[in-house]
DNA sequence: TGTACATCAGTGAACGCGCGTTCACTGATGTAC
DNA sequence: TGTACATCAGTGAACGCGCGTTCACTGATGTAC
């Protein structure tokens, strides 16, 4: 494969890939449109011919992750029949995509506008929030609406406090076993 | 009052002040020691004698809003008793105070081990995944540890997913409400 | 009460840096005939 | 199969900017005597 072709082949592909290098090593901020150049192996003003300025390749993550997130609680979902599984995939989405996961939910850094960002994340949510009624109404919950926010609020807490590091290692080093402990809790009470 | 003395008075307090006011703003991302000086009506040379350096400033900002969320916490147990208003105040705090709060779960920001931050957030860690004992008791859950590290997530989840925008208004507009019933689903089943 | 002096707080010039974006450009690709 | 040409992808120089940090400094304060 030679390094020095004048066309990249897909350098749209590369750029998102170094980005998620970037920000699991230093986070969104330490993303620069230089270095993702640089990383990707194409000159510094490369990458705006495939995503117009700086927002736009953070914008083209979050659409990705949104988009990955809503096809995996889908699987799950249709797979298992287990809301409180759908529940876990959300943890594990987050860890295996830690990085996207970090853009996603700091919209000030790409342009939340954008189509395929609201289409994907309407998706995910449904998926997550939507699949409460299956156990809320075992348990006899009246409001639904709110246990969807329940159900979102808990897994995306225990997500973030694992990322940011502030769980015990007893928690941490488990994080899907913990997940579906704590998941667990919301949800399936005698 | 003089607006060109020499000495500020209280030029720490007025970087604070000024950082909270920017994180407000333009999250923590626009905060640059220059614009906090510019802001506190000093030199941009001036804030380094009181904190050393950046990451200093918003230490000393993350241990003041460990304090007050530790304080507000027990406050608030001591007063009530009533372990689901305890996350109530999480809740509250972190919407209230929404600067200190998006620094305190972002430790790649500041010296996450200055002695001042570890004792206080453990204080407030302790206050809130400590009290459900008195909760989880009555409702018979083994695993207490468990227990807490759900209820910080539900908690700190619905608190984050309400500062990101991602909820819906009709539970955004009165968070305080929405928190009393998610916080209730976790602890207060018959 | 007055004076000398040490300490402290804030100044302002200077440094070097990496950044986003623009621009006219050139090399490569693919399509029409 | 060959040629002309339009389109596209990536280049590299240049711009202006705000930043963190350093440094020798000076103005203000407070303490010892």
């Amino acid at each position: 494969m030679p390094s020095r072709r004048y066309h990249h082949g897909d350098l749209r592909r590369a750029v998102l890939d170094a980005a998620v290098e970037v920000i699991t090593e230093a986070g969104p901020a330490g993303v620069s449109l230089r270095e993702l150049a640089r990383r990707a192996g194409v000159s510094h003003a490369g990458p705006i011919h495939h995503f117009g300025d700086k927002a736009g390749v953070l914008t083209a993550l979050a659409a990705e992750g949104y988009d990955l997130l809503a096809g995996s609680l889908t699987e799950v979902r249709d797979r298992t029949g287990e809301f409180v599984e759908v529940g876990v995939a959300y943890v594990r989405f987050a860890i295996a995509h830690r990085a996207h996961f970090e853009v996603m939910f700091r919209p000030d850094l790409y342009h939340a506008d954008d189509p395929a960002v609201v289409a994907a994340s309407t998706r995910a949510s449904e998926v997550l929030t939507g699949g409460v009624a299956t156990v809320a109404d075992r348990t006899g919950d009246a409001d639904l609406a709110v246990a969807g926010v329940a159900a979102w609020s808990i897994v995306h807490g225990f997500a973030t406090l694992c990322l940011t590091g502030a769980l015990s290692p007893r928690f941490a080093d488990d994080p899907e076993t913990t997940a579906r402990a704590v998941a667990g809790m919301l949800f399936r009470r005698r």
